[in-house]
DNA sequence: TATGAATGAGTTTTCATTCAT
DNA sequence: CATGAATGAAAACTCATTCAT
């Protein structure tokens, strides 16, 4: 399936195919390869964002917003969720090299959660989906910090450590720990 | 330069000039140009996960084996800042485009963490990096869940808030929160 | 305009709009695209024979006839000038190269008029149309003798100096030195 | 082969071929297929030039200049033959059309040179050489002249007939009647 | 071992032509 | 008759890989 192939997997013989036309069609409609991700991605990620704005225009709790906004994007994966595979899909060469390497490390990061859950350190929660989020984080801030080259690692290490430990919100046992 | 490049960006040609050996030559050390790739991530991976154990392997606290790996991990990555930009580099085309989508919504993101951090409902950090977090997990997240089809939206959003809000561990106000 | 692209040049789709009708109809009245610029040049060509055979069937002069038949030409190019274009019209690539190699020719053989006509050696007349005319001769010639192999370039050398320098009449100066 | 094709005639892999190399190849010396062809024409035009500047230094008579260059013209073009015949190679679709336009009419000119020969108007010569440069000069004008709107027809076609029948030089018959 | 010129399979892109409406 | 969206064969171009030196 196009979707799960990722923009380089993609080629545009194959998304036409996909669609159910003619590669002719396909440049009836977008002037080159880039352009259909390009236009797939604003499109959707400026109905995202139309739809983000909506949600939380009611209230102006920063905590409260930031749940709501993390509910709209995955009610809105789960509506795009072909878009999603498209853009985020694995492309046979790179992208398996970098999930083997990530599965590396997923593991003992699952195993340190559930042994800091069972101890009672950690709060309840999806073992597998956290350590996502631990990789995702750690991930993203790399590659936003290797272009940042002002700040110590040790900062980003610890902004990284406090945002993962401790969330965000100053009081959270007031708010919302779902698992007590 | 090729660290900028990204997987798909760097022709082989580039990779071996750039090393200041022939293209032949390369072909003498890689058999595929996937494989310098794999090579290059596997050895570095592995040499990460390593010292990762050995950072950990002396407490048992998750809280602190986390905190740890997280400073291990961006002290590594400040060792190997090229690696990293050649493994997270914008690809010319297509990262391009996400890295435009993303900016839509981390200038937002920033935004609500300015606010919810000077009403004194978020502890203070960093709203940059905080931002790129929320990006990292939401990312990653969703790229996981894509390919796990029978978890509802609404779940995931759910474990992805807590994570976030309320970060993993049970009473982080008795143990690091910097900013008091 | 479609006129000036030359036959490589114009898309099928071009001409159509230009002509204000929709590709399809194109297609109603001409099997292919060579067949509508094969219709084009042949409908053209054989009303220039024929406005060209009447205009020298009173005379029998060869002289005469030539100079009548290169009069009709022109008018006929002046009355169809876009259909000229289209014919001899540069398409964008090719041409242009062959345009900007005569040019390097054309200055210089101006320049041999100028000086020729300045000593009286050459009739006067327009500079530039006799340097084009020394363009064409020589083009057409060496086009048609590329195919005539047993031909040597001396004889055509001086068949096309004979032609150029004394012109084809016998004794010009009787008959017709505008400039005297 | 290749040089009869003209440039649109020609695939990049047809040249490659000929050349007896791949088609990557071809592209390790041209950018484009506009570039070998642009390249083969400015080398070969830069070339004659030289030849013609070199063979025509020596004298400075108009008339005499004129005839060396076409000599040295019609050398170059016996040496390149190839080239030329690439260069004015007819494509298989248009030029067609037009020689076969073109011949309609050079049997015409053809038979009246025959007659202005045999009546003693015409000095002798090559007819259908003579008929091909009538063409060639016809087609360049008009290609040249479509577009200079200012030039009336009238002019034009005396500019041609003056050049065509009494040549470019003044006294021709005191210089070089070949056939007395 | 080291090289880089040569390769051609694999892609993107074009555009004359068709055909359902 | 008229249309223009759809088509796909054919062409230009890329680049990982090979191999003679």
């Amino acid at each position: 399936m196009l979707a799960a192939r990722g923009y380089h997997g993609a080629k545009v013989a194959d998304i036409a195919r996909e669609a159910g036309v003619g590669v002719g069609t396909f440049y009836l409609y977008y002037p080159t390869k880039e352009a259909v991700f390009l236009e797939l991605v604003e499109v959707a990620a400026s109905e995202l964002k139309s739809q983000m704005d909506t949600t939380t225009s009611s209230g102006t709790d920063p905590a409260d917003i930031s749940r709501r906004r993390i509910e709209t994007f995955f009610n809105f994966a789960a509506e795009h969720r072909d878009l999603f595979r498209i853009v985020f899909g694995h492309d046979a060469s790179f992208n398996d090299v970098l999930r083997r390497a990530q599965n590396l490390f997923v593991a003992d990061i699952i195993e340190n959660i559930r042994r800091g859950m069972a101890a009672g350190i950690f709060r309840d929660g999806h073992p597998e989906i956290w350590a996502q989020a631990m990789v995702g984080i750690c991930i993203q801030a790399v590659a936003w910090w290797v272009e940042h080259d002002d700040i110590p690692a040790s900062d980003i290490a610890d902004q990284i450590s406090t945002f993962a430990l401790d969330g965000m919100t100053k009081n959270p046992g007031a708010q919302s720990d779902h698992t007590e």
